[in-house]
DNA sequence: CTGATATACAACCACAAGGTTGTACGTTAG
DNA sequence: CTAACGTACAACCTTGTGGTTGTATATCAG
C-alpha cells in the first residue's frame, strides 16, 4: 500500500476541495464509480464549464483522478488521498486522548503540581 | 456519547476552516491542550487580530470553543467535531470500497454482463 | 464531409478570505 | 487611580473562489 506523505500545500488543497458540496458529491459519486465530466455534469444545475472548474479542482488536491477515454475524459476517485485526510484527523483525536490521559494522571495524583 | 448530525453548511465550515495551515495549527496545539486566545497568538508572526479572526473561523465551524476566564478567552479544542469530519471520510472510503466488492463479483462471474 | 458531442480554456464579474491598522473597552497589577 | 494587558470589532486592501459566457478543438455517427 501506497503511503502518502503529505505538504502543507497538499493539505489545504484537500480541505479546500472538499469545503463545497458540490464537489464532496461529485467525489461521493466517482468513488462509488467512475463517470465522464458530462456525465456529472448532467446531475448539477450550473454549467458544464462550472462542473469542469470543480473537477479540476479535485484533480488538484489528488481527490480524483482523469483518464481520456475517446473523445470523454473518465473521473475516478482516489482513496488513497481520503485515507490520508482521515489519518490527519485521526492525529487530532490522538492528541486529544493524551490530553484527557494526561488529566486524568493529574487527577490520580494526589499531591498533585508534579513537574 | 452524543453525535453529530450536520448540514451542508456546517461540513462547508469544517473543511474550509482546516485548509489554512495556521488553523490546523491552532486546533493541534489546542487539542493537545487549551490556550488564551493572545497565548496562540505569540506562536505566529502575524497580527494579534489575524490570529483572533482564524480563532474566530475555527469557532464558527465548531472545532474549538471559548470560554471566558478574566480578561482572557480560554481554547479548546473539540474533538466530537472533528470526529464527525472524519466520519464523513469514512463515508467516502465505505463508497470506494463497496465499489470495489462489486467489481469483485463482475469478474468473479463468468457470464459477465449480469443484468 | 457535416453535425452533434465532449472537452479545454480565456475573459469577466461579484463576493468571500486573509491579512493589515486603528480604536475602544473590560480586567488585573502595582 | 493608572498603566498594561487581553480582547473585540470596524475599515480597508489584495487576492482567491465560484459562477457565467464565448470560442476553439478533437472525436464520433452517418
Amino acid at each position: 500500500m501506497v503511503v502518502y506523505q503529505l505538504g502543507q500545500e497538499s493539505v489545504d488543497r484537500i480541505f479546500a476541495a472538499l469545503a463545497d458540496a458540490t464537489r464532496r458529491d461529485i467525489v461521493t459519486r466517482v468513488m462509488a464509480g467512475e463517470s465522464s465530466v458530462s456525465a456529472l455534469a448532467r446531475n448539477y444545475e450550473m454549467s458544464f464549464a462550472a462542473v469542469q472548474k470543480h473537477v479540476a479542482v479535485l484533480e488538484r488536491a489528488r481527490l480524483v483522478s482523469k483518464e481520456r477515454r475517446g473523445r470523454e475524459q473518465i473521473v475516478r476517485g482516489d482513496v488513497g488521498t481520503v485515507r490520508a485526510a482521515a489519518r490527519l484527523l485521526g492525529e487530532l483525536e490522538e492528541l486529544w486522548r493524551a490530553r484527557i490521559g494526561r488529566i486524568d494522571d493529574l487527577l490520580a495524583a494526589p499531591g498533585g503540581d508534579a513537574r
